[in-house]
DNA sequence: GACATACTTTAGAACTATTATAAACTTTAA
DNA sequence: TTAAAGTTTATAATAGTTCTAAAGTATGTC
């Protein structure tokens, strides 16, 4: 992803292209796989790979204003140590969990189909179905 | 679940009967259906069913020891408040969660069918499928 | 470019779920 | 009854996350 469609991404969300947003957006949409990770693996990477300063509540900030516009998504799975995991892949899909090495893996929504599905109790309608399966060597 | 089966419960488990666990242990076991709690959740009703106190440690302990004797489950989903599930209901099994309420209600293994699954990458195999249906209302 | 305004970053404090510590207490088996 | 091992407890420590409020930055207007 280039420059100019990472500042339209913040711009067309209401963000303001700050040093920090900018290099965050540019670190997790200038790749072709889903980026799945934690906010502390997040950070680390920055300051791996630009020499910006991130303060840790930036990164917090950023994360969630990028989900708030849809650019991220959370996965609903508790890791290992409490953590919590953002993906790249705002789509509906799915992953597998290896525990070992706490990876996620997508699962596209196309190569999971299900024959057999409960219906809803009570009066409640099906927003969305995740499906994790967990991994072992 | 009468007295002395909740004893054998322990005991069998290599666990020794102490007040704390027995209470918690009926608290848990003598009922139909599936229960699903936080530890905070279950700190709360034992200090509204029984007389008996519980440090807060002893509660995780307690918790975690049934969990390792394999009577209680964790439930591998992230809840609002970054909350731990365990689940009464130790087979293989899934969940309808309700956002809202924060609530977990169970679904049987054989309630939900694949008709396709992808296949585990590189080596590894799959331990277990957890899917976990969202609900609206 | 200079200015006013709203937004953003930051360091550090606060918060919350969970785990660790170590002293007092209880269960168990001899 | 006694000693050893296991358990509970209050409290401290940890760790992920959120809050605070002061300093810094982006933006629109002149
Ligand atoms: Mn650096
Ligand atoms: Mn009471
Ligand atoms: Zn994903
Ligand atoms: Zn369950």
């Amino acid at each position: 992803m280039k420059k100019t469609s990472i500042l339209n991404k913040l711009r067309s969300s209401g963000l303001r292209p700050t040093k920090q947003r900018v290099e965050i957006a540019k670190f997790l949409y200038s790749r072709d796989k889903t980026f799945h990770f934690t906010v502390e693996s997040l950070g680390k990477y920055l300051a791996k790979k630009t020499t910006t300063k991130f303060a840790l509540a930036t990164i917090y900030n950023t994360v969630h204003a990028f989900k708030k516009a849809g650019h991220l998504s959370e996965v609903h799975l508790r890791g290992k140590n409490n953590t919590t995991y953002f993906d790249t892949n705002i789509s509906n899909h799915h992953h597998f969990y290896d525990s070992q090495t706490s990876e996620l893996i997508d699962i596209n929504e196309n190569e999971i189909k299900f024959d057999k599905i409960p219906k809803s109790p009570n009066g409640k309608t099906i927003k969305n179905i995740e499906v994790i399966i967990n991994l072992k060597n």
